[in-house]
DNA sequence: GAATAATCGAGACGGTACGTCCTGTCTTCAA
DNA sequence: TTGAAGACAGGACGTACCGTCTCGATTATTC
């Protein structure tokens, strides 16, 4: 929000925000995010309503920040171009973004609702959690192409949405989203033998 | 909804209900989901808010309702088990479903959103809308298993749920949902054309 | 405000409505016109904001109908045109209401002040409680003219301004307003020998 | 406000001083008291909202201040002794007065409405404002009591105060204050005008 | 010259009230 | 019993002010 640039008045009380973000977290996992208001979050935190209004434009941009800041670990994993077969390394990834599904899946159930009624927060949404996801899955399948781990023919960007697709539609159905599914995906699409694709 | 059982008392006047529907169709077409009350479609249905209430548990149910029957054509299309290749029949089915979205595509992404926050809703989301798909993709997916089209070891209802997830994450990313999608789709489900047409 | 019309709908509770204007009335007394909010009021009234909302449209509305109605007497008390000298009379109904302004001079102040705010409540406030009380004075005066006991030459109207005007003008400065000024008042207008006005 | 005495620190900008009493004024009278905020007129007045807080302690007596000064002529015009009967002397007053009323009287109206809500302001408006005039008046009437021009058994702060009265209580109302009623009062206080003519 | 001190623009802060909106329930009359 | 109408309790919304405060920067007096 505020990236070191000096600007005029007083500045923001920077114990005051984390305290916003911690209370909106706490309150969002304890209570579910509908059932949270603007003002009860306020008065966790010990804050002026408007003073959340001044930082944020919608509850849903204030819960983004607080599931990615202080609900730690939830930023894209640096998995980048570590060594090993990708399909191995996609299915680590998979398995590290699955697991905070099980502590806050609902919560990003709730964005990902909430995006869809608000378009400021749809735009701010994907180039938080979205775009960098897949832009993660896309280069890795791009070098398991070039590497010849998958078919020079397939589509790195559909597979992404494909796999992306089964994580959301499965949390958006109630379904889980475990180390299962995660396994299930990687094999899908890397093959298991890899001769069941060689035909393709 | 009225399940044919003569009560006692003045009957419900068919063409409110109708009105009702008509009412919410329009309504959240033109103004988005989140932005039509339950009064205002009321209002624009020229009924009392009670008829609502008497008939729908919540805004969704009703609006469900509403695209389903009003908006003619949304229900699964009857692919059933036609002669032929499954690739062709899936890219027939898809290309189908791909069309209504592009007219009632933010309202599905808002019952979809709707769902999140509504354990009822979602479960009549579910069963009236999200299974019977879900089943028709796994069937033909079974079949063409069966028949040779895809490899023994793969899973239809996983690659269902990437195909539907795909859908889903497009539409509820803003992207465009279209013939294009449904094609590159089953090419990677059935994998390159040539192959698929060898296998046929 | 309901005036016997039986109107579509549930009636409103009138057991509420009281219950608002003691309220109302209880706190204005106790802190004062302005230290006294609508939902202050509603709260203690037992009742959803909402509802004075429903009845009357702003804060002053609903006092001004408080005072007058639960601050039992405050309506022109019944001089009409009783027997005996006038100048008795008027001092008699000038007694009548300065003795209600030491309980509600404070509440009445603040009623002239929202007026000058609210163009709607002013109308209403004149309507209530000066055109009431003006044509009162006035018509007393009328008949003093008309029995000679003040010069046919002098003005009704306008010796009615001067004598709400003083009220008003000590009331307005927190000066006192009571016997004392009734008494002189009626000495100023109608002499006290009368004979010192027979020169003019 | 600044009282000669020099203090340390940067002094006060007397540009911004004049600055924030015209815009007080001219927000004013376009907008009307009660729709005009501090932070409107430091805004306008190109000025710090602290800055305001820093000379006047409410916006009642800024406005004040903002009328007498910059709103010229409004103070008491300098009658005082001349010469010739009190009636004439009275009149003039009068229409010097209520002439200012053509131009700021809803300003005026809306300064004793805000001393109701405000005993400090009250005091100020009342020994800036209410006082001087009223001590102008009953000082005229003081001598027309002792030159004979009224009976010697009439009470001259009555007098003063019914004829502010009408004044204040006309203005309040929202009825014309203008040359009429100045000479009708005139003529009330002092008998017909060949009486008044006859005293001269 | 350095220290001190008040001002200035700017804007965050705790707090309060506002008027509007919506939900789900209820209560009336009429069909 | 339904339907139209609308009141009711409850709650959230986003906005507007208020008076205070805290910044950095500026401009004076005092040491």
């Amino acid at each position: 929000m505020d990236d070191g640039e000096r600007r005029a008045g007083r500045p923001r009380d920077a114990e005051a925000g984390k305290a916003m973000k911690r209370a909106a977290l706490r309150l969002v996992r304890e209570r579910g995010y509908d059932s949270v208001s603007i003002g009860q979050i306020a008065s966790v935190a010990g804050v002026a309503r408007q003073s959340i209004y001044n930082r944020w434009p919608a509850k849903a941009d204030l819960v983004l920040e607080a599931v990615f800041e202080t609900g730690a670990g939830f930023d894209p994993p640096p998995v980048g171009t570590a060594p090993g077969p990708v399909a191995a390394r996609l299915e680590t990834f998979l398995l590290a973004v699955f697991d905070h599904v099980a502590r806050d899946g609902e919560t990003l159930a709730a964005l990902i609702a909430a995006a869809q009624a608000d378009a400021a927060f749809r735009q701010a949404f994907r180039d938080r959690f979205v775009l960098p996801r897949e832009a993660l899955v896309t280069d890795m399948l791009d070098e398991a192409r070039r590497t010849g781990e998958i078919a020079p023919g397939r589509d790195p960007a559909l597979i992404s949405a494909m796999i992306h697709g089964a994580f959301w539609y499965r949390l958006l159905n109630g379904l889980p989203v475990d180390a299962q599914l995660a396994r299930a995906l990687c094999h899908e699409v890397f093959g298991s033998p890899s001769a069941s694709r060689a035909g393709g």
